[in-house]
DNA sequence: GATGAATGAGTATTCATTCAT
DNA sequence: AATGAATGAATACTCATTCAT
């Protein structure tokens, strides 16, 4: 992958934004696939072609370039997000609408979704960022009277514990739609709507996503 | 901990069994500190107070002794859970009181809960057993019109997601009965229960667990 | 330092010389605060305010520049050592006078004593130097019938010992003319002068310096 | 060296003790053949024979074997120089005689000498021990009416500096007597002794020694 | 079986040096 | 000449594993 998603959009930078951009794609390669507790900068440069010690040009150590990378996927996957979240007004289908789209642009990149499943445990602050997007769209679907449930900070932890088994089991099994469709009725059920509605919510964001 | 759980159990056995007991307690209470990836064998024998290479007499490996310690772990929970569960035959209620006691059982015993979120990711096996465990009480509940769901193998990840969330939380911040009360009451209306019934039988559970 | 002795001497020269001159003064400045052995290249460009890979525009390695600049500045003390020592006949008097004004000049710039003492050990051709300037003086003591010892080439290794020992002093607690007194007596007595002799011509010195 | 000094007085301990001497004794070694900056831990495990981890088994790090040699060394030194100093009751003879012999034990072992040489810069406790040593003399030297002058903190290390120049000399050129001689005498005029006086104890003490 | 010293492969990190711009 | 990014050899240190006692 000598020119990854962070390398492309580095493209106009100089040379040593280039370098810490395939540098991170690199490691987001490698992330994906031996895990983060197994990275090793020199798979790193090794994967990204380059010597040992440029590493150290651009990052202070290992921590650093994976905050990077966890950041630049958050960032990228943000803006693809909200490009299609605009008119929407509907609590319940602003939600299920940002799950189904979540997911699908994670699994279309999975080293993506691998190295967000693994930043979990390793970049608290992202989760903090999840959680406020995800609280006022909940808090909506409540005011409008759609959501019965309380609004509370173990909620949100609870919706990202099912998205996160839905990302590892498309991870592993290759994407599935039905997974998806799941995974977004189940987050409306708990969330205090009928099946039925859930149903009829997630058959529109369907078509719209 | 020269005397935890699975040294006790062993106090009947041989010598030998009762230093493997040894280890094995060790080594959960290192992996509850430290985490599975930054486990050192060291750590556990030192923990055990015994030398080195002790370790090997009983151990192939490290993947050995940690499978073996979730495994122990797995094996104990489900005996305490399988106590109080004879004799009830209501779904929803076989669910929520399973996954209540489960969780205060784990709670309880941090060192345990912690093992065995670290062992989601590497010992695969744990997983099917309780999804087995999980799928009968669920395809009851279906049976006796209460869950208005499928039973799949994604909606047991899904369940355990939920619980696995549950228990993060207070592993960190320490026991809270409204956690455990959350987690039961999202799981029901996962299933397709109105909020009104989750709420009523987790009442029952709560008092019951 | 952007502005050192050896920047501002060359300041009539080329722009070769000047940078060549700036980068001998923050090697001096550097080996001052680090030591010659925790010397680093990039320690002496950053000092200098230069990118990296303009040190070897100038210089072949880390030897050479460390010869120039303790040669620049013997050299220089030597300057200003001469200026003083025109007229004096007497021998004890020139070597206690040079000894003086030596460690003077040498403290006063602490960066120059750090660099020489160090150098004692990198710069062989530095200690030839001092010593047949040394030499011609012990020679004359001799000869006007004041010192009572024979003049060898470890004579003067002795007294350069004494002299590094007075510099390392007072590079640790700051200039001291206690102790560099006492040196010049140390060094009158060593060469066979009674404490009271010794004492008068310090006197002497001390005026002079 | 698969037998130095410290590997040779172990050999009565453990294993463990066994080891760590002849780590030590290789340090001494290297030390004395490339200098103290330049010591690398894999120079001692390859001098000693030895695995590059085993260095670890003993030692914290680089400082901490190199305190232990340099304190074995003097140590060594101080119970071979106690030995011949018992009777002797004038201080003059006291401090030549303690200087001849040291520089006498110090050369015959020369990587012992290389080792003190530098420990001077690395190891300042050294300093002090020898200081106190050596100021009790000098004290009785004054006391008894034999020294002119004033015992100081920087006295001792004009002492120290002079010994020093003679145990480098003699390092580079081999063992020499008159080295010996001349530092014993030069150390007696500087401490305010006639010529003839201290030639007359350096007699007495060559003998002696 | 238990011990713990020895092993050595594996990894992070530094820094002198090169070279394309 | 100056720049500073890239290089990669050198080195410290860790830790799973072996094995003689």
């Amino acid at each position: 992958m000598l020119n990854g998603h962070f390398r492309a959009r580095a493209s106009g930078g100089g040379k040593k934004e280039r370098t810490r951009a395939a540098l991170v794609d690199a490691a987001i390669k490698v992330v994906a696939e031996k895990g983060m507790d197994a990275l090793k900068i020199s798979d790193i440069t090794t994967a990204a072609d380059m010597a040992n010690g440029t590493f150290y040009n651009h990052f202070e150590d290992k921590e650093e370039i994976l905050r990077e990378a966890a950041y630049g996927i958050a960032v990228e996957i943000s803006r693809q997000l909200d490009a299609g979240m605009a008119g929407i007004k509907d609590g319940p289908t602003r939600v299920a609408l940002a799950t189904w789209r979540f997911i699908e642009i994670a699994v279309a990149e999975p080293d993506w979704a691998a190295v967000l499943l693994d930043s979990v445990d390793h970049v608290p602050q992202l989760n903090d960022d999840v959680a406020s997007y995800m609280r006022s769209d909940l808090q909506l679907g409540v005011t409008q009277g759609k959501f019965d449930i309380e609004v509370t900070k173990f909620l949100v932890d609870q919706i990202m514990a099912l998205i996160g088994a839905a990302l590892r089991k498309q991870l592993q099994n290759g994407p599935d739609k039905e997974v998806t469709r799941e995974v977004c009725e189940n987050i409306l059920r708990m969330l205090g709507m009928t099946p039925a509605k859930a149903r009829k919510i997630i058959a529109t964001v369907r078509a719209a996503a």
